[in-house]
DNA sequence: TTGTACGCGTTATCAT
DNA sequence: ATGATAACGCGTACAA
């Protein structure tokens, strides 16, 4: 690879004049600036990265801190780190992916002791994350996709779980259901102290007390088996219920088993949205399912921007909330005219 | 951060030695390595890598080239972004998601002009890969994840879509079934020349062959519109067939909504798999579906380690084949008694 | 406007 | 066995 030495040769010029053009870092004249210019095209001259951070401390290069796929790992993840990977580059940064291993702060130690990076992106935050509090101890740049509880002045991107709840709430109510029920994330896949967890709990209640309308919540199957339980058990205690929002994939499943095997259907005797689900996993059910998709990739681009931007300058913190998407599949109606009965087949 | 230099004064010796002593690059006397030791350890001293970069011409980084997501993106890439990053970090290394913009040549070329990588994997290797041949003609260092038509003595890391075939087929013949087809991925969706595409044509017939039971192919459905339309074109033409694996996920949800719309059920009439897709999203649907799940994480490892072993030294070109897993669902049975009928609701 | 000289933190070569 | 010193490629004072 051909160096800054290489140009200031063919150019008959000295190195520094040559780095004083090519970043404009000091009046350069017109004549000698298109002479190097050509020949630095010529050799192909890139700046080579490591000199330059060697130098200047900065490397414009970010670390995605990558949590170890827990049970649940999709799509949305994956948006994240592309979003976040699309943004950093057209900052004119680059990203590191680093998953994390068994000790995520002995990781993280080592990964900023390295001088590689700038600054750290974190994805799944919790709410008392103690990556994010060895962060702001050791003055490590960071943003995070998430937020912890008590986020202070710290750069976040997160989902708008109040704006989402209202949107769900309001679809719901404007095809006449009087009553919404919420089966939450359950606790084993993502930890208790998960926040889109508790946050979505709050906020579907919140919306519905606005609306009016009646909420149920308590249940929080993560699998199949466990939706049918848990929508069998719904219906026992609240068989008024006629619109159900479910957040795990897994259990849509089995409350759609449970309601055909009632004879019902979807979506006239139950309306069935799934939270925090990717349309193109909507689209997998038959009917295709209502759903509120989480704006990954935006919350992966304002994460690495929002860094990025700190980075820069700094000015006040940066907190952006993005509500999800309402996509209206085929599972949502107006609630039966009258009560349902079970109509085995 | 503390260099080289704090820790030499602390220690009372020459940085050289200290390089040394950590390094173990030459014989450093027991003592003073101790102290040594001790100083780095007391003042949490960490190598900066972008100056040893620098001097060794050796960053210990790697690309993974992240093609931009077409339409169909899923849990598999994240798979190999995830296995490879693990693995790099297993092996000393780290892991830089590069994903493409409109021109990856010029991309590429950017990227290894930095000097930041030591090499490159590649994902989503097209039959006749410019990528590829870019960088074989660079001299970069490189990976594949899938491989180009000749991969000549380009490490990489594939789907063994002949065993995959082979236990496909075998595992329908087992049950019974004397005629199987297939619904290749669109051409829409991964461009004409898609190597997984051709080779899974390829390798089913031939499996098909072998086992001597009949084989249809030539459908290529898309969506689950196009799947409801393949389905009743190849009944048409062949009604002979029990056995049908799809390898798009959407295509599949139209041929269970057709087989259902005809009064039929799975697996009773057919048998339903799909190939190159997740359990994960087998799940979804309902009966789960029996699936051919690609070894994402594994060949993401592979590709990553096949790399690093080349940047140490040069052994033989590894190329290695690994099959999908075959995850029975409750979509296989053994083909109806009797020539179906439509059996309209 | 341009050139010279130094330092960033490390490894490698040469003396000692 | 250890120490001094020269690179690696770049930015940046400072001098011209």
């Amino acid at each position: 690879m051909s160096s800054l030495r290489d140009v200031a040769e063919r150019a008959q010029v000295a190195v520094s004049t040559v780095s004083a053009a090519l970043n404009g870092t000091r009046p350069v004249a017109a004549g000698t600036k298109r002479r190097i210019e050509q020949a630095a095209a010529e050799l192909g001259y890139r700046p080579n990265l490591l000199a330059r951070g060697l130098q200047s401390k900065r490397t414009r290069i970010l670390a995605l801190l990558y949590p170890a796929p827990r049970s649940g790992f999709g799509l949305t993840e994956m948006q994240f780190a592309t979003g976040a990977a699309e943004a950093a580059r057209e900052l004119g940064h680059h990203l590191l992916l680093s998953p994390e291993n068994a000790d995520p702060i002995e990781e993280l130690r080592h990964l900023t002791g390295l001088g590689l990076v700038d600054g750290v992106l974190l994805m799944e935050v919790g709410l008392d994350d103690e990556r994010a509090a060895f962060l702001a101890a050791a003055g490590v740049p960071f943003s995070m996709i998430g937020r912890t509880r008590d986020p202070g002045s710290i750069d976040y991107a997160d989902i708008d779980f109040a704006a989402t709840a209202g949107d769900a709430v309001a679809h719901v109510a404007s095809l006449g259901h009087r009553s919404l029920a919420l089966f939450n994330l359950s606790a084993g896949a993502y930890g208790d102290g998960y926040g889109p967890a508790i946050r979505a709990g709050e906020e579907f209640a919140a919306a519905a007390r606005a609306a009016g309308i009646g909420y149920v919540d308590g249940h929080r199957p993560g699998s199949a088996e466990e939706g049918r339980e848990a929508f069998e058990r719904l219906m026992d205690a609240h068989p008024d219920v006629t619109a159900l929002a479910v957040m795990d994939d897994h259990a849509a499943v089995g409350v759609i088993a449970a309601v055909a095997a009632r004879g019902w259907r979807i979506p006239d005797d139950l309306t069935l949205m799934l939270v925090l689900s990717s349309a193109r996993v909507a689209e997998m059910f038959h009917p295709r399912l209502t759903t509120l998709e989480p704006p990954g990739t935006e919350l992966g681009r304002l994460g690495a921007r929002m860094l990025v931007d700190r980075l820069s300058g700094d000015g006040p913190p940066q907190q952006r909330l993005v509500p999800c998407r309402l996509v209206a599949g085929d599972s949502s109606a107006a609630p039966p005219p009258k009560p349902r009965e079970r109509r085995p087949a």
